[in-house]
DNA sequence: CTTTTTGTTCAATATGTATTGAACGTTTTG
DNA sequence: CAAAACGTTCAATACATATTGAACAAAAAG
């Protein structure tokens, strides 16, 4: 039995590690995509979280940041639409936890480059006016390649909301306490 | 006459500032997906540049750069795959210019960060084993629309490639000096 | 109502990275 | 072959921005 307890809690805090490295990993692929490190740290930890909502304060002390940073990042990861703020009847002010359709926004991010792209070129095309006409090939493909995503990328997104609302019997969008049927919580031990 | 003279010249500078203007914008650009500003600016000229291939002086006059940051650039941006070295039997040293292809690279850097944020999300959904299913929705979210566009990604661009190469008359690969023809070069005047 | 807890704002700081400039090596030119 | 021009490397610097911490505001608890 003794065997048992402490066999939980070494596997338990093994997971804890476990979990602080995907945080971290978020938070570098993040980096790769523009966004500060510390938004990808928040939005990971929204991910594997037990509630999927967390207080700020929450935040603060699992990711060992200060609350000012907390407050940065949740609003910037809240303007693109990524996470939601949260505010629950009975309890204290408010949580955030990330939007069910945040990859969607994800997308729409990407499309704006992508039309930034487009209109570059031609911007660019503008200027070679009256230049020979090969001195354009490359401003030409750059816009041809971008128009083309441009035209392309919403219907890619189209076809994946379908397959997606197709299979997923939707959820309800009541917010529940999971604390107290999780495995992770205090009850179980 | 000399009207007309003025005119060119006033004409040539306004040109010049737009070119700075379409250089400095494409830095930006540059930045928000990830990469470093000046990497843009010396594919934004590469971009407009005639001839399209350029010295690393030549860039470091225009772009008023020093040749320390140029050189770390171009490595940069030819690492990537978005430019090329060529060296030509007659000139000196060697030259760089836009690859053809230089947006399919940016497609493959693009499928690589999906495949990270797939991969990534598989090991969250490991982490989460065991736990209550409504708690993985997130991440299986996260890991389905990854894997969409993991699989849809390449068939666009194979598309955009067949659509490409029906319509292009295959230009040659021969570099030839188009200060000669060009109306920009110093004999306009 | 007072006290305590919690969240936000913003100026100051720390940190990472882009950029420079000098020293070095290499190639071309006279 | 010598001299000049050019390109690269790398340590030092400048710069931008992420992050903190203290002061303030707002709400909850006692």
């Amino acid at each position: 039995m003794e065997n048992v307890i402490s066999n939980n809690l070494i596997h338990r805090k093994q997971q804890e590690t476990e979990q602080k490295q995907f945080v971290e990993e978020v938070g570098l692929l993040f980096e790769t995509i523009g966004f500060p490190r510390m938004a990808g740290r928040v939005f990971g930890w929204l991910l594997i979280s037990n509630p999927p909502h967390q207080s700020p304060g929450e935040l603060a002390n699992i990711l060992q940041a200060s609350k000012g940073s907390i407050s940065t990042m949740t609003r910037l990861l809240e303007q693109i639409g990524l996470i939601e703020r949260v505010s629950l009847p009975g309890h204290r002010r408010d949580y955030f936890r990330i939007k069910l359709n945040a990859w969607s926004e994800m997308s729409k991010r990407r499309l704006d480059q992508i039309t930034a792209f487009r209109k570059l070129a031609e911007r660019g095309l503008d200027l070679m006016k009256g230049e020979a006409p090969h001195l354009n090939e490359r401003l030409q493909e750059m816009h041809d390649i971008h128009a083309f995503f441009e035209a392309e990328l919403p219907r890619m997104i189209d076809r994946w909301q379908e397959y997606r609302t197709s299979q997923t019997s939707s959820g309800s969008d009541r917010l529940e306490d999971d604390r107290s049927v999780s495995p992770l919580s205090p009850h179980t031990f």
